[in-house]
DNA sequence: CGGCCAATCGGGGATGTCCCTGATCCAGCC
DNA sequence: GGCTGGATCAGGGACATCCCCGATTGGCCG
């Protein structure tokens, strides 16, 4: 069995070098990348097995890079690494192609483990991820707080809030949700009626004085 | 000159490891810990010159470390280490002690730099905090900060960024500067072009950040 | 004087935001 | 079976945002 043939995307070139020196034997490290533009370029002149990708990468996300090389290469095998435990930061990735998705706290010989079943086909989480990714992919949202405001609110529409606050667009939540830029529309819509607010500027302050995000 | 003897404090093994790695040459490693008390108890142990620091620590954060040695070992010197460059966490870590703070994203030389510069005394931060954290403690003096970011801005557009990042609109901005819409979109552009922003969004988050508003 | 820069304004266009109306599907309820 | 409400989507329009191109004025400096 030979080791596998991981690319390493992080910003933190002391997280490589960790990765590097640790894992030096278990796997072959064919190219690394600091940000989504040399991510792509360097993945497209390689040939890894597994890339190992942050989360949180300038330039556009880890997602960014996911769903460029996805199209172009669909064999690649991508294995998510945050320090966000995060469910939205979780589910986002996963939805976007990741087959796992571990936290930075991670021990070498776990992670060398985790890349090698990636490698041989398995889906890998973190042991506190696990539950809610299951959680998320077949069954109905966590128990909400009891807010006054809030209750008016659907279960959809309090999603939509979430994202609006963080300032996401609408056409970034419609594939975050996998809905239509229309359906996203009415759920704001809903939610800035419901609360008597004019802009999703009013929303962002109104959710963050609820700390609800 | 001897290199400085070193204490790492970190959660995520992969970057205790990347540290040692990196920096084999530069600094002399006497021990490390991946939470609150194994860092205490490491603490008492050995004797460093510097400690670096993750600000988010399980068991407490870093905080909980430096506010117990503090008490019994006067003379150590700490550099806090995160991923975060929000203001809170800079100045909660500096308040508490710490003699540096720098983020995740640093370069191994700019690291071992950093180290020894603590170690003889200087105070050492990544460039994008080093503005607002002399803001925070100077004072009163209401002067303009000398944050690099901050300075490449003209009066004027820094006046429209401050308006922007409350949430007005272009049209109300143009109203309360005398201005025509068209000059305020100018000031815009220019704002985010020099700060590598690509939204209002991110200049409210920039700007929050920074205790500009 | 000539060059540079901050500050001001405009046209035009590509998206993004928000609202209106109207529609379908499905689940629960009387 | 009829009714209600949640969730989904569409068309069209008004306006906001952000970018590209351009322009003029005034001040400061070598």
């Amino acid at each position: 069995m030979s080791v596998p043939r991981v690319f390493l995307v992080d910003d933190h070139q002391m997280f490589r070098a960790g990765v590097r020196s640790e894992l030096g034997d278990a796997v072959e490290v064919v190219g690394e990348a600091s940000d989504v533009e040399s991510a792509v370029l360097g993945l497209r002149a390689t040939d890894p097995e597994v890339v190992l990708l942050d989360v949180h990468l300038p330039g556009g996300g880890g997602r960014a890079v996911l769903e460029t090389m996805k199209a172009e290469r669909p064999a690649l095998l991508f294995l998510a690494l945050s320090v966000s435990d995060a469910a939205e930061d979780v589910i986002a990735v996963i939805r976007a192609g990741a087959r796992g998705y571990v936290t930075k706290t991670i021990s070498s010989d776990d992670l060398a483990a985790a890349i090698t079943r990636v490698r041989d086909g398995d889906a890998v989480f973190s042991p506190r991820l696990a539950g809610f990714v299951l959680d998320a992919f077949s069954g109905d949202p966590p128990t909400e707080v009891t807010d006054p405001q809030l209750e008016q609110l659907t279960t959809r529409e309090r999603e939509v809030m979430r994202l609006i606050a963080r300032g996401y667009t609408y056409k970034e939540i419609a594939r975050r949700l996998t809905l239509s830029v229309k359906t996203v529309e009415t759920h704001v819509s809903a939610v800035l009626r419901k609360l008597q607010l004019s802009s999703r500027h009013e929303l962002t302050r109104w959710a963050t004085d609820r700390r609800l995000i």
